[in-house]
DNA sequence: CGATGGCTTGAAATCTCTCAAAGAAAGTGG
DNA sequence: CCACTTTCTTTGAGAGATTTCAAGCCATCG
């Protein structure tokens, strides 16, 4: 379990190509399909200095047996990471630039604010731009590309590490975003 | 539950591009997740006549408690439906054209052996070059292209809604196939 | 037999990548 | 605190992949 700071999940491809498939922030247990999956296939790196935690699959078992609602939950957990996956899809799949990437800058600032990691609509989002463009299937050049276009329209702002969101409705109209997927039981007015 | 025929769950964008983000086939239960997260952020629609069966989350919920190892058994199922999206969102923003295409059709045909529907490395694929463009992120011209070149490099044979594949190796080989993230308890050594 | 859905084609427009280099920024060691 | 290295960001121009638009073909079905 990440316990405080950035890390993501990724696969390599044939060819040696990274596709970053999710980001792992504060609370998230990025390989909690573990428990069941025997075979590994993805791997996890961090993004930032993490503090983790480590809990066995015995005592994870040993807990969802003794409390079916327990087994509820993390069932329900990995059900939204499987949501949250089918959702890139979506973007990687049938969304271009601007919008692609505005819509996973959204889904950071959801989950950021929902662990109380955002302030004044800004965050702190220790990741690249390489790192960014092996998320969202694109290149770095062109990351670049869309975030100086992003710039430019006032979606963003950055500096350093730090990004704070202008307009919080209009990134997510750019981003078509819309939050049910990531089943959040407070629902997320804005970032 | 599917119990033949073909079906798959998609997402529409804001601007309404469709993205099938999963084909579900005989044995495959579309709509799990439902169990534990109540909003739908998915849509499931059939390929082909199907004939489906139903089960009550009363009654899943019922075997859940009664008998543990069916809790774990649904679990991961839904857990390889994840691993799949995750193999997705990779094929989707990594790979182009004949390469992306030939990864779907291993991962179809693959499925399919394991319920019995393949036979002499051929199968019945009732699904139209509009849906694999919904669900490779391309578009139905493009598809067509990427076929038209895979057939002229002898990768598929095509005759009405069957597929034939002359060469597994090779196609496995385009589509830098690996099956361990489908998570199959027998090994498919090929279709 | 006309209608419908699915497949195929061509040419131009777009988006994104590649390659190659330079400019900032951040961390390291003395 | 400065030089030095490394990492990250930015730029330009040409190439490549994919889309768009628009049309024609083919099979199937009522």
């Amino acid at each position: 379990m990440i316990l405080s700071g950035f890390a993501c999940t990724y696969k390599i491809t044939g060819q040696g190509k990274r596709q970053i498939v999710s980001f792992t922030i504060a609370g998230d247990i990025p390989d909690l399909q573990s428990l069941h999956l025997k075979v590994l296939d993805n791997s996890v790196a961090t993004l930032s200095p993490c503090s983790v935690g480590f809990i066995t699959h015995e005592d994870l078992r040993h807990l969802c047996t003794r409390f079916p609602r327990i087994t509820s939950a993390f069932w329900r957990e990995t059900l939204i990471d499987a949501a949250i996956f089918r959702e890139w899809v979506m973007n990687v799949g049938r969304r271009e630039g601007v919008s692609r990437t505005a819509h996973l800058l959204c889904e950071l600032m959801v989950r950021l604010k929902a662990v109380g990691l955002v302030e004044d609509h800004a965050c702190d989002l220790p990741i690249t731009q390489v790192e960014f463009a092996d998320a969202l299937g694109f290149t770095p050049v062109h990351v670049n590309r869309v975030f100086q276009q992003m710039r430019a329209e006032g979606l963003i702002v950055t500096e350093g590490t730090r990004l704070t969101i202008p307009d919080w409705d209009r990134l997510k109209q750019v981003g078509e975003f819309d939050p049910t997927y990531l089943h959040l039981e407070i629902e997320q007015a804005a970032a």
